[in-house]
DNA sequence: TCAAAAATGAGGTACGTGCCTCATGACTTA
DNA sequence: TAAGTCATGAGGCACGTACCTCATTTTTGA
């Protein structure tokens, strides 16, 4: 800051006023200042920051509730972060929002308060309530990152998740190499709005026909991400097609997925590809009802969330680069 | 730092002693003030540490110099970090070491000098004179970690690195499930005397026992990890095995296996994996002669490293808990 | 032209730690 | 018992920033 001050030809309390958007500071030495910053390439040290004003930094997690196990993941790679980010002076808080409901999320993300909250971290649909509120939170000077699924159009400073159609596209790279000789393949998604599914199936469809002509697409069947329904709609799957080849559940609800595949007796004889490493999953992949689990990494995704919020903090950088969140590949061998 | 003086009984400097292993204190008071660290909870706050003496944390890496592609995207993995690890007051060098070399190896670990330099990070295989470096190393107050390949026996206060043995079985459940109908499936091997290599292959020869009778073995065959000597060898077997339907390489030397495949013609017919995402395993998957490639992900290896070197920095945790770094599992579709 | 308002400078304290000096008191040894 | 050694306390300056007060200068508006 010293240096800076120099530069600009200010004392070191013009550089704090203009640093910290402070008033009075007339335009053109503001000007002066954040050129010299600029060619000094000066970045203000968060740690010392923090420090000084002995407060650390905070974010708030909206993660749905529910009985998606998904999220539940999520919340539980938050908490595990706590303590190192602690030691980070990042102090992160955690709200679960009944699903779907819009309205709480964005009733949430108004009662934040700039002077208690420094980011917030939401997982969400795309609805205009929405995008309303993360605007608004932004003008507070609340910095919005998205999570898992993107709000295009919004504010929102950063996004943090995985290419969906690049998943898809795995699935069906991995179904077709299963079955050389061809045959039926179906595929359950939780909803045909949900902006993620959609983008998980249009990536399988892609190289499927692409690339495997031999394969038959059944579907898609939607079982909207829950046990029983998903448990009924595959039950009724097999009855009809008693020689299915195949089954990608891009969706959630895989608890039924497995319980229908183990009742009709042809659990390990249909190659079945599902999403997210949780409990029904983890059993799916151990006892051979399932071959692959295409996997989010939860623990990844905060990682980098806890780190972009730390690039957002520093404020100037309109763009923040964080490490791409891979697609983890997981087979009974390679469970963590 | 007060409440430790106070909770001890003693005044500042003495716990400023204790924490920094300052001469002068008796036995007895050094327990007072240990005890009332622990009761406490206390933990050094590492950024205010390395501010105040006004030196970044200094963490040198040694990788391997030579043809081996997978140590060039470590060393690049390393300075993609140079710029966040210097705003967290971390200061990361690269040594590129003579393959091979234990001698350059030592010697490097022999002429580091605690003053400038915190902590190691080697990639080696196991031999005497490295592992007595190590050792001294340690006793100098250097904290030395082994990456990708361990140093059992040592006094390393970390190790970075993937599962192999569950590569390995990842690699065989793959295979296995690409060839539903059995075949026969050549093993390529680095060189048999490489931990690492040892460990893949006798967690692919687990599976595949265990789970897919129906498949031959042939091999281990040894390459050395060289382009040359691996197409030469993967010729030959091609030619001798006219029926061979995959290739399991778990060692180096790609652009040889893809070279040879593609000379014989039968590139795409036959199921192949590798290991590490590198210019010739990328180019085999994009087109079609590598079908998966198991990757240890040498950015997540790297930032694990630097968050590891943080930790051993505070001094008193003997052990250091860091994310495991998973396998990953990369098919043309999911190139990133 | 002058008073009010706005802009700026100067300098202080604080955050949690490292590292230094100097003074004081306790203990040892001849 | 005196001199010396060792253990400890007290306190200061530094690191890079936030945030505060107060004085001074510059600009603005009538």
């Amino acid at each position: 800051m010293h240096d800076v001050a120099r530069a600009a030809g200010v004392s070191l309390a013009t550089v704090d006023r203009v640093l910290n958007g402070r008033p009075g500071v007339r335009a053109t030495t503001t000007e002066k200042v954040e050129e010299a910053i600029k060619s000094l390439g000066f970045s203000r040290d968060l740690n010392a920051s923090l420090m000084a004003r002995s407060r650390d930094l905070t974010v708030v997690f909206f993660i749905p509730d529910g009985s998606n196990e998904f999220m539940d993941s999520l919340a539980e790679a938050v908490s595990r972060r706590v303590g190192q980010a602690l030691s980070d002076r990042m102090h992160l808080t955690t709200e679960r929002i009944r699903a779907l409901d819009t309205g709480a999320l964005a009733a949430g993300l108004d009662a934040l308060d700039p002077r208690t909250c420094d980011c917030a971290v939401i997982v969400t649909s795309e609805e205009p309530d929405i995008l309303a509120a993360v605007d608004s939170a932004t003008r507070r000077g609340i910095a919005v990152m998205t999570l898992v699924s993107d709000l295009p159009g919004s504010n929102r400073r950063h996004f943090i998740g995985v290419d969906n159609v690049a998943a898809g596209r795995t699935a069906a790279s991995l179904l077709g190499r299963f079955l050389p000789q061809g045959g039926t393949v179906a595929v359950i998604a939780g909803s045909l709005h949900l902006r993620d599914h959609l983008e998980r199936l249009e990536g399988f469809r892609q190289i499927l026909s692409a690339d495997f002509s031999g394969i038959e697409l059944v579907g898609p069947l939607e079982g909207h991400d829950e046990r029983g329904e998903t448990e009924t709609l595959v039950t009724k799957l097999l009855d009809e097609h008693p020689k299915l080849s195949g089954i990608y559940n891009l969706g959630a609800g895989n608890a039924g997925l497995v319980a229908a595949l183990k009742n009709s007796g042809r659990a390990g004889r249909l190659r079945v590809i599902a999403h997210e490493l949780t409990a029904p999953t983890r059993e799916g992949l151990r006892s051979g009802a399932i071959d692959v689990v295409l996997d989010q990494n939860p623990d990844g995704e905060i990682r980098e969330a806890v780190a972009a919020a730390r690039s957002l903090a520093l404020g100037a950088a309109r763009h923040v680069a964080t490490d791409p969140i891979e697609i983890g590949i997981f087979l009974r061998d390679n469970l963590r």
